[in-house]
RNA sequence: GGGCGUUUAGCUCAGUUGGCUAGAGCACUGCUUUUACACGGCAGGGGUCACUGGUUCGAGUCCAGUAACGCCCA
């Protein structure tokens, strides 16, 4: 590289010129493409698939720097290093928003029709699978991009379609009857995430239901349920009371008449039951009668007790929450007639009233609480009651296998015993995500995996139509040979038990292949119909590990990636994901491939919060993309200060501001608290300096938006740090080029560093500390010491001291420029992972001045085209560590900032040279650093101390010795330097006081370790040398006042 | 209701088996535009480590309790 080319370097880093480049030139060379096999040892990581419903947020480049830094150094550090991207097609979420887009068009989902309806889900993944791969390439993700996958790609279908076989032909897939969040207007069922809690005012009505005898007749007596909801009355199966209600608990097993429908139900004991208490805090025990009327059927804590106690369970609703007879009510009787048709709210105050007419109503007490409402038609949701396919997940072989995974030392309690190969090689960072995982297993219900959503993988089962089964003997003869072929799998009615209730005799057929269209035909002219719905999203993520890498048979370009990369190396994830996904992995992966865990560690990290700690969402609008920031302030910037974040523990908080996309103004975001009573942004904003009107994240997100107006983006001032950082590394290396390209230096390999000056002596320590610090903090995943560790060795080491000292010696000495070509290339390559654009873009002018390294210090190139992310880690020796020359130059450093110190406290410009008067012991140490202290503190002589002071010296202590200082143009400012003494007798003469009565402690003495008290004893001596000294300087300063 | 986490400088956060008179970045104050960098350099101010009690020679760190905030599960 001519010095032509480093001239050109600007004087400072403008990310937007080099990371396109440095961008396509990765791309092009193919270093972030790995293969199976080979001799090195695998290293891989899967990323946790994106949702396609949006961009990307900070949250998400959170996640994917951690990932990249572990991906980049791996790749340096030799091992075949894999980072495979994809997408997932998060079912509920993704079609929810096309189907409000659709519906802002006046277009329905089912007016479309199912094929057209997922063309156009497609399209929107199309875009948005583009917008988040545009995003992790911009943020400098080393995906192998050849290998991206979707969830709903041919190879993943194919994974899912041989899983689900397979835990159907197993016996671990059933259906089952479960409570789902009914949309009554919609007619769909929902998830959790998309009920919107609000508070509404109701009514708890205290109903009273006759107690009988043995014969059903009336004893006179009564019991007072209180509900919000007095017409799911008519699905009562029990009456519940707490076993340890001393008042109540003798009446189970007795038995009550139900009003209106004249049923004869049991009272039942149960923990759920809140027992009534007036004074409570907790507004359900002030409200509780005692008594406890279970509806099964129409309320989900109900349903678990209806479980519990075997309670039949009676739907007295149609779809659209109507009262009906029709959906699994046989016992409707005349009086119970009149009530079927009405709607719920309608049937509410009905059956209240025909309570309080027949005297049976006690009481109605207003009550505010929390309803479920549907976030798409804003009505209450219905907990209903429907046909679902649930995974037996409770089964050992999967959830026992899910504990056995777990690290011995990391399972409370007990460990399992191991019985299978990946038993025990699950490990979390940090451990205490264990329990989570731990405490999940153990009360893990079954999985339920369909959802009424046309988007997703269509669950490959045909059913035959309800109650006309035919034949069964004739059924099994005919479906036998395609068992035997392993085409198919079935179950009978009644072949598999399933909880709750399956009332409908109906045989369950699953095909194995997609293609198998004949199997089809002749299950389908049985009269065979596919189930409509399709699997839970976390079914298909579930597999992940297995579907990306060809499972169950790779095609040519996936051959061998099972084999060599699985079990991955780890998992960067976000705490709440631990439930949903990782434990579905864990499950699958060794359930599928011979008891192999998809990961060995679990990585999880904090959360990116807003400014008010509120979590970054789509539906608050508060989720920053990260171009936003690569936009202000450079992707490393970006990077960098994500990797100071990650703590461990704390979770993030991010304060953002807006920026003006008219005059670049950043500003804070006018505010104001939204329904659910976070603190959002105003949806149009105007900017403070031009009056530009914009629409904030939050207004796009809600729909409050005006179209018309322009998009503001985000900033935020926490990055700042990142990018003066990266400034900062192109500077100094800026620099240490002019000094290396001006002499084109061969390397001399019979350099060796003890012949070398104290400076590089010390700064080659330094680089070995830091490399270590670095590699132990990677270990255990603590990614904020690794970015403080190269942040301090960069800039306090290298910038501040290093180039500082050699300035004077560096061009006349051929090893000193050894050791500086090698401290920097070895600093660009533990800055790489962190901080890739800023280090690629110097890497050719690095690389260019020569060949790097000495004895001791090992750096290996890559081939040229691939840059530096293809170069070796570098390989240090600890034998070149040198504790003296350490210690020697911190003494150095220490001196040189007390003559600093000095020159702010007598008004002494920097560039005034001044003489320092040192005794020879102190002389000594000075020389051994060379010019370092000169050089720092602006010395234009160091002279023997003599006897008599200077008329001009000021006298200070250094190591108990009064050095002078003289050459000071305004002459010594008596009482500024009096006043300064007497501050420093005073901390001197405290911190003395300290240690004395440290020492004086006997407990102290005899239980301290005896390295820590002989350190006690010489702070003290070294305190009293510095407090004796000072008053010496202040003495002499005095007489010659 | 169960579990987990947090509370340290004005702000955002470090502080790994208890042991320098508790640190960083930003912000703040003073000085500084001598040729790597003003996205710079030098110096400086600022903290009763939420509270109460305990263990210990010694507690930001360990234990018990209290308060506030947050997350997950039910």
């Amino acid at each position: 590289m001519s010095s032509a080319a480093t001239t050109q370097l600007p004087k400072s880093y403008v990310p937007a010129e080099h990371e396109a480049g440095v961008r396509a030139r990765a791309e092009a060379s193919g270093v972030y493409h790995a293969e199976p096999g080979g001799d090195r040892p695998p290293y891989c990581i899967l990323i946790p698939p994106p949702n396609v419903t949006a961009g990307l947020h900070l949250g998400h480049a959170f996640n994917n720097t951690l990932q990249d830094v572990l991906t980049r150094v791996h790749r340096m550090r030799g091992f075949n290093t894999l980072w495979m991207p994809g997408t997932d097609h998060a079912g509920i979420a993704t079609q929810a928003v096309v189907e409000k887009r659709l519906l802002a068009q006046g277009t329905r989902r089912r007016d479309m029709g199912r094929d057209a309806f997922v063309d156009t889900v497609q399209a929107w993944k199309d875009e948005y699978e583009a917008t988040i791969t545009e995003q992790l390439k911009a943020m400098g993700a080393s995906c192998d991009w050849a290998r991206q996958r979707f969830t709903m790609d041919p190879v993943c279908v194919r994974a899912v379609r041989e899983a689900f076989f397979r835990l159907f032909a197993d016996g671990l897939i059933y259906r089952g009857k479960r409570l789902v969040n009914w949309d009554p207007v919609t007619q769909t069922a929902l998830a959790d995430d998309e009920v919107e809690m609000r508070e509404v005012d109701g009514s708890f009505w205290y109903l009273k239901y006759p107690i009988v005898d043995d014969a059903g007749g009336d004893t006179g007596a009564f019991v007072t349920v209180a509900t919000t909801r007095p017409e799911t009355m008519l699905g009562d199966t029990a009456v519940a009371v707490n076993p340890r209600d001393p008042e109540r608990a003798s009446l189970i097993g007795q038995r009550v008449r139900l009003p209106i429908v004249d049923r004869i139900v049991p009272i039942i004991g149960d923990d759920y039951v809140v027992r009534p208490d007036p004074d409570s805090s907790d507004p359900k025990a002030q409200f509780a009668s005692g008594f406890l009327k279970v509806t099964p059927a129409h309320d989900p804590n109900d349903w678990e007790i209806g479980l519990r106690h075997d309670l039949p369970v009676i739907n007295v609703m149609a779809p659209d929450a109507t009262i009906s007879g029709e959906h699994g009510w046989p016992d409707v009787t005349d009086a119970a007639r009149r009530f079927v048709g009405m709607s719920r709210e309608d049937a509410r105050r009905a059956v209240a009233t025909w309570f309080a007419d027949h005297d049976l109503l006690a009481e109605r007490r207003p009550y505010r609480h929390s309803v479920g409402h549907s976030y798409r038609s804003h009505e209450p949701i219905e907990p209903y009651l429907s046909d679902q396919w649930y995974v037996r997940v409770s089964d050992d072989a999967l959830v026992g296998s899910a504990q056995r995974a777990l690290a011995a030392e990391q399972f409370d309690g007990d460990a399992p015993a191991g019985v299978t190969p990946g038993d025990g090689e699950l490990r979390f960072f940090p451990a205490r995500y264990a329990r989570t995982y731990q405490a999940w297993h153990e009360n893990l219900r079954d999985w339920c995996i369909s959802r009424q959503l046309w988007w997703g993988h269509q669950l490959p089962v045909w059913l035959s139509p309800e109650d006309s089964p035919g034949d069964d003997a004739a059924i099994r003869r005919q479906l036998d040979p395609y068992v035997r072929e392993g085409r198919l799998a079935y179950h009978a009615p009644g072949d598999i038990p399933a909880p709750g209730l399956d009332p409908a005799r109906t045989w369950w057929l699953c095909v194995r292949r997609e293609d198998d269209d004949e199997l089809v035909a002749a299950i389908e002219a049985l009269g065979c119909e596919r189930d409509p719905d399709v699997l839970d999203t976390w079914f298909s993520s579930g597999l992940w590990p297995l579907s990306t890498m060809g499972w169950p048979d790779p095609d040519p370009d996936a051959a061998g990636l099972l084999e060599t990369f699985n079990p991955t190396s780890v998992l960067c994830t976000a705490r709440e994901i631990i439930t949903l996904w990782v434990s579905r992995m864990v499950m699958f992966n060794r359930y599928f491939n011979d008891g192999v865990v998809p990961f060995r560690h679990v990585y999880i990290h904090a959360m990116i919060q807003d400014g008010h700690g509120q979590k970054m969402s789509k539906s608050l609008g508060n989720g920053v993309d990260p171009r936003d920031i690569i936009a202000s302030h450079g992707a490393d910037a970006l990077r960098f200060t994500m990797t100071q974040m990650a703590t461990g523990t704390q979770d993030v908080k991010l304060p953002v501001d807006t920026q003006c996309p008219g005059c670049e103004a950043t500003f804070h975001p006018a505010e104001h608290v939204n329904a659910s009573g976070h603190r959002v942004a105003e949806a149009v904003l105007t900017c403070p300096s031009c009056g530009t009107r914009m629409n904030s994240a939050y207004g796009l997100a809600t729909g409050a938006a005006d179209e018309s107006l322009p998009a503001a983006t985000n900033s935020s001032n926490k990055f700042d740090s990142g990018r003066r950082f990266a400034n900062k590394i192109w500077n100094a290396t800026r620099f240490a080029l002019t000094i290396l390209e001006d002499t084109a230096d061969e390397a001399d390999p019979t350099l060796t560093l003890a012949d070398r000056p104290l400076v590089d002596r010390w700064i080659v320590s330094r680089l070995h500390s830091t490399l270590h610090e670095i590699e132990d903090a990677l270990e255990t995943y603590q990614f904020n010491v690794y970015a403080n560790a190269i942040y301090k060795f960069t800039w306090g080491d290298f910038c501040d001291w290093y180039l500082e000292a050699i300035k004077p010696t560096v061009r006349a000495d051929a090893g000193q420029r050894q050791v500086l070509r090698t401290v920097l290339s070895a600093t660009i390559r533990l800055l790489h992972p962190i901080c890739p654009f800023v280090t690629e873009t110097l890497w050719p002018h690095v690389r260019g001045v020569g060949i790097a390294g000495i004895d001791g210090i090992e750096l290996p190139l890559g081939p040229s085209e691939q840059g530096l992310a293809a170069c070796g880690w570098p390989d240090i020796a600890c034998r070149i560590h040198d504790a003296d020359a350490v210690t020697a130059f911190e003494r150095l450093q220490t001196l040189a900032a007390a003559v600093q110190s000095l020159r702010d406290e007598h008004g002494v410009p920097d560039r005034r040279a001044l003489t320092l008067h040192a005794p020879p012991a102190i002389a000594d140490l000075i020389d051994r650093g060379g010019p370092t202290v000169a050089t720092r503190a602006n010395l234009e002589q160091v002279v023997p101390r003599s006897e008599e002071r200077p008329e001009d010296a000021i006298p200070f202590a250094f190591e108990g010795e009064e050095l002078l200082l003289s050459g000071l143009t305004r002459g010594v400012d008596v009482a500024a330097e009096r006043a300064r003494l007497d501050k420093l007798i005073a901390e001197k003469e405290k911190a003395i006081d300290g240690y004395r009565r440290k020492l004086a402690n006997e407990g102290y003495v005899r239980n301290a370790p005896e390295a820590v008290v002989a350190e006690t004893r010489d702070r003290q001596a070294a305190a009293e040398a510095d407090l004796a000294a000072a008053q010496t300087a202040l003495r002499s300063l005095e007489a010659s006042a």
